[in-house]
RNA sequence: GCGGGCGUGGCGAAACUGGUAGACGCAAGGGACUUAAAAUCCCUCGACUUCGGUCAUGCGGGUUCGAUCCCCGCCGCCCGCACCA
């Protein structure tokens, strides 16, 4: 009989449509059994996808199916982050408008995402856009307003001069808006924040208790909360050097140890000092624009020689009375970090050091390295950061620096400087408040009003939502609601009055900060409910780029913590487990002009080189870079569809290359898929050809084929659900892949026996054709459903178990052990698993390598780890 | 500059985190089948070798019966950043 070809352009629809027809994808809230939840960060609607965007969503999918299998209820949604820029852009560019291109960018791109198979809950599908969504959006905004979470304030902002609007900290990068790359302005704003420093604390401690995350990622995350433990002291201005009214200077320090070897104040460039005494001091202003020209970025800060400008002023230590140290305006201090005024101790910092090398200012070291000679210790060009024992310091002699740094801000805290303290332990974070004003149309409009009497006003939750006028235009820059002509013009709900909209909306950060709730809710529940998020979070298996490692992962901590002080859920953390997949990269082809070309117009020839189809014309390969429209190193999913099938796309995808790392798209390695999954399908065939369809009743005894053959098939099912719980699915398809090696030679003996193979044969080849056709049900689906009717499962291989492992299967009775000499491998010895130390000494000392290689010498001692290794050592 | 990570065949990578280094795949070469091609199947595939072995996980040391894995010192790549007081 000959085996027909998997024709995947046929099997993949029909088994689409049928997942879709029985809705086996659409999760119920009351299903009892124990929850899974699985979700990848969801879409911004760009317009269309290529083959890179599909990586997470299979891993995620290989996660759901596989928990699926294994009995939980699980959780798998997706939405759209459909508020932001690229749809106003597109708006201004088509002369239309960006609802419009949004909808229609995901109805594209749902489209191409169900090609590939996904066991997505489209039931729960949500838009951010959609007023159903914002509603909810604005409802918990009211609510954070009601809880002193949200406020107002006066604050210079980054401010875009091509996006025009105002960017947060997060999203300049590089003294550059994040996605114009503009060069980013300073202007004050009243603007809206969210008060994420009040959680740092919590959100700093609570990265230990995610052990399922990334180190990496709650490295940064660490880093950028920026917790420091430090003390402000208060320094005491000579009056006849300072402005009148100026009589002390407060700087922040994490090393009042070194209080002693202090030898100069700074303060920053824009330090309400520095500003006043611009006036009056020549060339301080000078000094002080060129502070602000100066990059941000950190090539640039690199680069920067350091520099500073005495403003004459001098300040009077605070332990030794008469000591007096210059006050420096200076280029490397940040007036948003601590007071923006630092003392300098050049000897233990470097950029103090750096500094006092320029100005010839004192370098004096107070903290000693062990080993070093108090007498004869200098530092040079390199500032001492490391641990040691004060010296020169007075009553901190001989102290660590914990014990020195405990004993002065003891001193500071109780000595008086105009009837305050003068020294005063603090906590700082760099952390700063989430701004989330947007002077933009395309996003959630703020609920409040303004009151010429009453001041800012919430818009009453019966009255939300605030939905975006649709009657906009686009034809002249700034905010389109600011201008429209009556959709502002409100009443005031306290007093009545006449009042206006806020005409900002939020930052779209704020939309995907609590979308993982959202898709809890089953559809026509409400919006938010708290029994569904309760029951769901927090997210068991969060997969996204590491681009998020901060902005959106931070806010969502945050956004859900804040959801949980207002009452709205109970969990704190969004995210139990997150991965961060890697990209998929494509090698780029140029033509002999210089324009970029698309993979299918490149033919490669045998000799290496590369032309443009049917022509001569040379091509320029690149390297392997990320996949990007503007490259044209993309591959559309309908292609790899058409011609190979998107199992082979999603068995390629996990293949090779560990998940977390970026990953090529070659036409070698999709071909490669293309050969394994036909032999897969033909091995199962042949397996039922030989096996039967039916599986029989467990026969009573089990040859040596037999029983190697089972004990593969269960050693795959028990180790594949091991990789899939670690997501390293290129070892679980390396499995897969020696399993069908050896499935292949059992098929192969069986066939050259001749005739039919025994009744234990036949199960343990039916068994295998069904372990293997689990194993592979959550990589590709498709094929596990072609094989599972072949195989006469019951229902659908999609909601079938998966395989039940007999643990006595994988237990070996005997066991071959390597055997070294003196750590080299020199024999193996084969022997029963439970043989005892003595008898594997005595079998070991037989062996003829082993004698060989001792030349009549005595061992002097033979290492036994058990199932592992001998070693003999000579 | 600071912080983090990674260096294993021609390539992507495994190695149960101290126990046979290179599983599995890609590419390459050889063979079988075929009128031919495709497809499929089989073999070879780190280096050297006197065929006994020897050397090999970036380089140099160390710890250990035993090191890709742990420690010290270099070299080279990659990522993050905020000169954070």
């Amino acid at each position: 009989m000959a085996i027909e070809r998997y024709n995947p352009r046929d099997a993949e629809p029909r088994w689409q449509r049928v997942w879709a027809e029985r809705g086996i994808f659409e999760t119920k809230n009351d299903n009892p059994r124990p929850k899974y939840y699985v979700l990848e960060m969801f879409p911004y609607p760009s317009g269309r996808i290529h083959i890179g965007h599909g990586r997470n969503y299979v891993m995620g999918d290989v996660v759901a199916r596989f928990k699926r299998m294994k009995g939980f209820n699980v959780l798998h949604p997706m939405g759209w982050d459909a508020f932001g820029l690229p749809a106003e852009n597109a708006a201004i560019e088509r002369n239309s408008h960006p609802k419009i291109w949004t909808y229609e960018n995901i109805a594209t791109m749902k489209e191409q995402l169900k090609l590939l198979g996904l066991s997505l809950d489209w039931s729960r599908e949500i838009a951010t856009c959609d007023p159903s969504y914002y509603a909810e959006q604005q409802s918990i905004f009211t609510d954070f307003f009601g809880e002193g979470l949200v406020y107002r304030k006066e604050s210079e902002v980054n401010w875009d001069p091509i996006d025009n609007t105002v960017l947060a900290n997060e999203q300049v990068i590089d003294g550059r808006g994040w996605r114009s790359g503009a060069l980013v302005e300073r202007r004050k704003l009243s603007q809206w924040f969210f008060k994420i420093t009040a959680f740092g604390e919590e959100l700093l401690a609570a990265l230990d208790g995610l052990d399922r995350w990334p180190d990496k990622v709650r490295l940064m995350q660490r880093n950028w909360i920026g917790r420091s433990e430090g003390l402000m002291v208060r320094f005491a201005l000579d009056a006849k050097t300072a402005p009148a009214g100026d009589t002390e200077l407060e700087v922040y320090t994490t090393r009042p140890d070194t209080l002693y070897g202090a030898s100069f104040l700074a303060i920053a460039a824009n330090h309400p000092l520095a500003e006043k005494l611009a006036d009056t001091k020549p060339g301080l202003a000078d000094f002080i624009a060129e502070c602000r020209r100066g990059g941000t970025s950190a090539e640039a800060i690199e680069t920067q020689e350091k520099k500073g400008f005495d403003t004459g002023i001098r300040a009077e230590h605070p332990l030794v009375p008469g000591w007096y140290l210059p006050v420096y305006v200076a280029n490397f201090i940040l007036m948003d970090y601590g007071t923006g005024a630092i003392f300098g101790c050049p000897a233990h910092d470097q950029r103090d050091l750096d500094f006092a090398r320029k100005y010839d200012l004192p370098v004096k070291a107070v903290v000693l390295p062990e080993g070093e000679d108090p007498e004869t210790f200098a530092v040079g060009n390199v500032a001492y950061d490391g641990d040691g024992l004060l010296f020169h310091s007075d009553f901190m002699d001989g102290l660590s620096i914990p014990d020195a740094k405990e004993a002065i801000a003891r001193r500071l805290e109780a000595q008086d400087l105009a009837g305050r303290p003068q020294g005063k332990r603090q906590v700082n974070f760099r952390l700063r408040d989430w701004g989330i004003s947007r002077q933009r149309y395309w996003g959630c409009p703020i609920p409040i009003i303004h009151c010429p009497s009453c001041g800012p006003v919430p818009v009453p939750k019966a009255d939300l939502p605030v939905v975006l006028p649709d009657d906009v235009t686009f034809d002249r820059p700034g905010n389109p609601l600011d201008r429209h002509p009556t959709w502002k013009h409100v009443n005031c709900p306290q007093c009545g009055g006449a009042a206006t909209r806020e005409t900002d909306t939020m930052d779209t950060f704020v939309d995907s900060s609590w979308y993982f709730a959202r898709f809890a809710s089953a559809p026509g529940e409400q919006p938010l409910s708290k029994g569904a998020a309760d029951h769901w979070l927090p997210v068991d298996q969060y997969i996204g780029g590491i681009e998020h490692a901060i902005l959106h992962l931070l806010y969502s901590r945050f956004f859900t913590r804040a959801l949980k002080s207002v009452g709205r859920v109970s969990v704190a953390e969004p995210f139990a487990g997150l991965f961060t997949q890697g990209m998929i990269v494509h090698e780029t082809y140029k033509d002999s002009a210089g324009k970029w070309l698309f993979p299918e117009e490149v033919e490669k020839r045998a000799d290496g080189t590369a032309v443009r189809v049917g022509t001569d014309e040379p091509v320029t390969v690149g390297p392997p870079e990320k996949m990007s429209k503007s490259k044209r190193n993309v591959v559309p999913p309908e292609i790899v569809a058409d011609t190979y099938g998107v199992d082979c796309a999603r068995w390629f995808m996990l293949s090779d290359t560990p998940p977390e790392r970026d990953s090529e798209w070659t036409e070698a390695g999709i071909e490669g898929a293309w050969r394994f999954t036909q032999r897969l399908w033909r091995l199962v065939n042949e397996a039922v050809e030989l096996g039967g369809a039916e599986a029989s009743g467990l026969p009573n005894q089990f040859g040596p084929e037999a029983t190697a053959l089972r004990r593969a098939a269960h050693k795959l099912a028990a180790s594949v659900e091991e990789d899939f719980d670690r997501l390293r699915f290129n070892v679980a398809v390396a499995r897969v892949h020696a399993f069908a090696n050896q499935f292949g030679e059992a098929i192969a003996a069986v066939r050259n026996a001749g005739g039919a193979p025994s009744a234990d044969l036949a199960f343990a080849l039916n068994e295998a054709a069904r372990i293997v056709t689990g194993v592979i049900g959550p990589m590709i689906p498709h094929l596990a459903e072609e094989c599972w009717t072949i195989l006469g499962g019951e229902g659908l291989a999609a909601e079938a178990p998966w395989p039940v492992v007999d643990r006595a299967l994988l237990v070996e009775d005997e066991m071959t052990l390597p055997v070294q000499i003196n750590g080299k491998k020199r024999a193996e010895l084969t022997i029963s698993a439970t043989a005892s130390e003595a008898d594997i000494q005595e079998a070991v000392l037989a062996l003829e390598g082993v004698t060989r290689a001792l030349e009549g010498r005595a061992p002097r001692k033979i290492v036994v780890v058990p199932k592992r290794i001998v070693n003999v050592v000579v």
